[in-house]
DNA sequence: TAACAAACCATTGACGTCCATCAAATCCCA
DNA sequence: TGGGATTTGATGGACGTCAATGGTTTGTTA
């Protein structure tokens, strides 16, 4: 399996470190990520939710991708890339699996004791717990309302059904 | 990692040095800088900001190939080196990575006790902290337009696309 | 010789690394 | 199938290293 999926929710220890769920870990060494070596995970403030996107090389990849059709030295490149590249941070992944969160990355997300860690295939995202659980609802709601209008017949929405998957711990 | 990513704020000393974020300077050897040698970064007042650009080796060469479709002892040519090479300073690094600005480039990024670098991938910009807050906002406000504009047919925006809400199950 | 700049050195605090502990899930064998 | 042993992952803490920063000395030039 290459995507992140499932929830998990870990602590921010004294120190502000968290360790990264082992599922998602794994996904990043498959992605080209050394663990212990040099580079990290690639992280930035979402921009649509008080939340942090993060994931590893393909992300970057995709944030590349975005500036690849811009012209050199334009006004319009400087300033999608002050918002693409200047806002992420690269946290390197310790031994033990675990990143240290910035005071601006954390604050964008008013974490402060516990993360959840949302998989969102190609990337995952850090919320605060609480926060989460109310997006999580009102995106069930969401959910059962595109049913309605696709009808019941639709396999992929029954997929979306089982609960109850998460692995969360702790 | 070959490009700069990230921003960081460093203080400017009594005698006018600051030192280059850790990470951007690996990025500088890595791109053929040698610390301590003769060299040093290229610095210039960014032309539509209160900002200074700076890079490496790779800077030097993207700039030389905006010159190099332009026949030689044109005119045209002259007017745009002077633009493009009159103003820009070689800054060298010291042995603990530290550059001074000289008075002219200090005065024109409005730059006094701090300096907050931002990393552009192929060369980062210097700013007054505060002013860089506001154009960090700006340039936020611009990507979440820029989105909603290309709509979710386009693979890089719908990749951004998300506020958390597919990747809730259960 | 005074003024300035550049190299050198020293301190401090943050961060990365390493180690120990604990809980949960799995495996193995009776 | 049940119980104990083993493995793996999460968490907390100690310690060493390096980066940032401030200061001092040396060299150079007018």
């Amino acid at each position: 399996m290459d995507r992140f999926v499932s929830t998990f929710t870990n602590k921010i220890d004294a120190k502000g470190r968290v360790s990264i769920p082992a599922p998602f870990r794994a996904v990043l060494e498959r992605d080209g990520y050394a663990t212990g070596s040099a580079g990290g995970i690639y992280c930035y403030p979402a921009l649509e939710a008080p939340a942090l996107d993060a994931g590893g090389e393909r992300l970057a990849k995709k944030i590349d991708g975005l500036l690849a059709g811009l012209p050199d030295y334009s006004d319009e490149r400087d300033e999608l890339s002050v918002a693409l590249y200047g806002d992420v941070q690269v946290l390197a992944i310790d031994g033990d699996g675990r990143i240290s969160l910035p005071e601006g990355l954390r604050s964008h997300a008013g974490l402060t004791t516990q993360v959840t860690f949302v998989g969102l295939g190609d990337k995952f995202q850090m919320w605060q717990p609480e926060r989460f659980a109310e997006r999580r609802e009102r995106a069930r709601e969401k959910v059962h309302q595109t049913r309605k209008l696709f009808g019941a017949g639709n396999r992929l929405s029954s997929e979306d059904e089982d609960d109850g998957s998460e692995g969360a711990r702790g």
